[in-house]
DNA sequence: AGAATCTCTGAGCAGTTGCTTAGCATCCGT
DNA sequence: ACGGATGCTAAGCAACTGCTCAGAGATTCT
């Protein structure tokens, strides 16, 4: 069944083998050069195919640049879930966070929502939703771990969680890691502190 | 003087008021629109100019941009070290970094940075100077507070804190604000608790 | 007054962009 | 076997980009 909806032009399949490797040429493109070098032309050079196969299974570049985000957003935030469900501590948040693969595939999804009003409210509601989870999570972790939210909030745990490996991620990105060793390890030994149960152990 | 240097293309003078009217427009529409709204067309009809003034003043499109970065850092570096000068203190640094007009601009840029290379080294070197200069502030502040640096390294001080508010810059951006809040006085209130001379007196 | 310099502009080039249109070839259900 | 849906493509349009060039006015120096 083709897509109607606005336009009349038809729309491949959304299971269709070319639309996945298109899409992920075009994510490959956003981490290696920059939103800005994912052009309908440059995404279907690097999938070896024709420039026109992109408007045919994507109406507009916004929606191949949704698709990709919404792809990896669903990945991650199940990865998330199955790695709570299986360890609820501070401890797995941070190593999921700390992937900095993530991290930098998300910032620039922020700058490139920060000129794309169609693009924003997906990125804001998808961002949303995490924090709602992750949020859940630190509660917990934090109470299992005999903390009180008045010695330290969950939502300040969080915020400062997460976004102290944006800025890693923002910061590595530009060349400059000065510091960042000493910070990841101050905070990894403050967790092992509050979570010995773990201790030293894996990894 | 006019500047001959590689190509032999006639730039017009330094100080010219045109040129500034022409950085004034450029910065406006970064910040409002992004970066890849700043283009030459754009930037002059925002002046109320015409396009060709903008390659008269500057070589090339990544030099504006360059421009326009280094007014904003030398200001805020200046900024930095006078009211390091007045008040060497952990509060003084953080009510600098709290101010996230300058968050944005800076995170703007590093998006720029990471698919123009020739920006890249110019906004690398001025962070590294900027990390410089505010981590021997830190580390005066901290011995000041009586905290050594077994306790708490200067490092990581710094990067939490700077990292905060870029992270907080960075999600008002996309309309996300949740824990901004209870996050800011959080931290403030931690900072206050460490330097109680100051008390809430001020603001 | 004349020369030289500086500021500015009309016209335009070569390149890239998103996206469309018309149509060819193939497959698939009937 | 045939009609319609599907995958794909050649060609191209209108808009935009950075940047150049030749030269017109204005200003300053001698």
């Amino acid at each position: 069944m083709p897509i109607t909806s606005t336009s009349s032009r038809r729309i491949g399949a959304a299971d269709s083998k070319t639309r996945e490797r298109l899409l992920n040429a075009a994510e490959q493109l956003l981490l290696e050069e920059g939103y800005a070098a994912v052009t309908s032309r440059r995404v279907a050079a690097k999938a070896g195919l024709k420039p026109q196969l992109v408007h045919y299974y994507f109406r507009t570049m916004d929606d191949l640049f949704l698709e990709v985000y919404r792809r990896r957003a669903d990945e991650s935030l199940a990865r998330f879930e199955r790695a709570i469900a299986a360890d609820c501590s501070l401890h797995t948040l941070w190593r999921l966070n700390a992937d900095l693969r993530g991290a930098s595939f998300s910032i620039e999804f922020v700058a490139l929502a920060n000129h794309r009003k169609a693009i924003r409210a997906e990125i804001a509601g998808y961002a949303e939703r995490f924090r709602a989870a992750q949020l859940e999570a630190v509660s917990a972790a934090l109470t299992a771990d005999g903390l009180s939210a008045d010695q330290i909030p969950p939502v300040v745990a969080l915020v400062l969680m997460t976004g102290l490996t944006q800025v890693l991620a923002l910061e590595k990105a530009l060349g400059m890691t000065a510091g960042h060793e000493a910070t990841i390890e101050y905070v990894e030994r403050a967790i092992a502190q509050l979570e010995p149960r773990r201790a030293t152990s894996e990894r």
